[in-house]
DNA sequence: TCGCGCATCGTCCGAAAGGTTGACCGGCCG
DNA sequence: CGGCCGGTCAACCTTTCGGACGATGCGCGA
């Protein structure tokens, strides 16, 4: 008998993993929690499961998914699978180095689920496939990670500032934001800093 | 005894739908579909319900909630509770403009989903806490609704089109796009593309 | 029918953004 | 120690945007 643990804010998705669960012959909800924090409180006091299933984005966000699953990791040894409702390229990649064992999305069929649950019990990784399908995207194209500096201009130019606006949030030159500028537009391939924008969106930058 | 049927293309919510519904004493699931069609396609094949449930937004989006909505309250005389994940601004009045009778968000308690669904059933219009508070909040700030084509605009504009790939993209002259956007800034209260962008995300307009 | 909003296009000009080149400085690493 | 990289800045030029006119045609409702 597997032993599931569950956190998600979702009454509704957490009835539905529980039902989806419960459901199966070979395991079982142990416990559920609506925060990250809970879990890991309920972890930390002698809670005991062989499975952790884990939501990425947390409404009040004081913890996210990922914090959680490396903590989780390292110092419960308990496998972590993660669902979550969109998968971005960072969340994924930041789930999956953070130690997570499988990565679904909520749309998940549920035959799908209990056998990620399984296999994560059993030690194995599993991703979903439309995951899958994203990391593969991702090693395709190279993304030439952006300095902290640059992703900081990145995100006012994405908020909509101007070069002055933003030379003056962060106290420099409107120069010097211009030459960031131009590197960011290098190294994601954009023309403006408005298709920057939004290829910094569409691959979860932000 | 209050006979609902479901439909949202999300297997897990889904299951926690109806394990919400079938703890309730006076209510029961009759039916679920995963697509706004087959819903449609049940209903008028004889499928009878007191409520519909139903999820806004679908993966292979054919036909939205909306629409559907629409279509349910017209030719089915049946009320209709949108549930769906994330609110915007311009879902909420899509929704409730087609005839919704209620409107939550997923991450809603369950007492406030069965709350709604009685509400439902007996006619009454109920809406959720949050969304509430987002349609008052749309009250206070005017808005200024965008025409069909500014918005078409505006999205391109996100995407980081230039105005010249978006005059071609949309068969007309430069002129005309600043025209549009000119006119974007002043109801949207912005001073560049890039900030209209911004907002329009804000928002939810797109 | 008259007006109004919408979409279309044009011109002109100044402001903003983008591109290029070059430079300086301070860490960090081999 | 000598590079190399990241961050900073400057001058210059081209392109693009933004704002301020005006103008036409079309559909729709008062």
């Amino acid at each position: 008998m597997i032993d599931v643990v569950l956190a998600d804010d979702h009454p509704v998705v957490r009835a539905g993993l529980r039902a989806v669960i419960d459901g199966q012959p070979d395991m079982r909800v142990v416990h559920e929690t609506s925060t990250a924090e809970d879990l890991l409180r309920w972890l930390g006091g002698g809670g005991r499961a062989d499975v952790v299933l884990l939501d990425l984005r947390f409404a009040d966000a004081r913890m996210g998914g990922a914090a959680a699953t490396g903590t989780i990791v390292q110092e419960h040894a308990t496998p972590v699978v993660v669902v979550t409702t969109y998968g971005t390229d960072a969340d994924i990649l930041a789930a999956v180095e953070a130690g997570a064992t499988g990565y679904l999305l909520k749309d998940a069929p549920t035959d799908e689920l209990a056998r990620a649950i399984r296999s994560a019990a059993a030690g194995e990784v599993t991703l979903g496939a439309d995951v899958q399908r994203r990391l593969l995207g991702r090693m395709r194209a190279p993304g030439e990670s952006l300095s902290a500096r640059e992703l900081e201009v990145l995100r006012l130019v994405a908020a909509g500032r101007s070069n002055d606006a933003i030379a003056r949030e962060l106290f420099v030159s409107v120069a010097t934001v211009k030459s960031h500028l131009a590197h960011i537009s290098t190294k994601l391939g954009t023309r403006s800093r408005t298709e920057a924008a939004a290829t910094a969106r569409e691959r979860g930058m932000l």
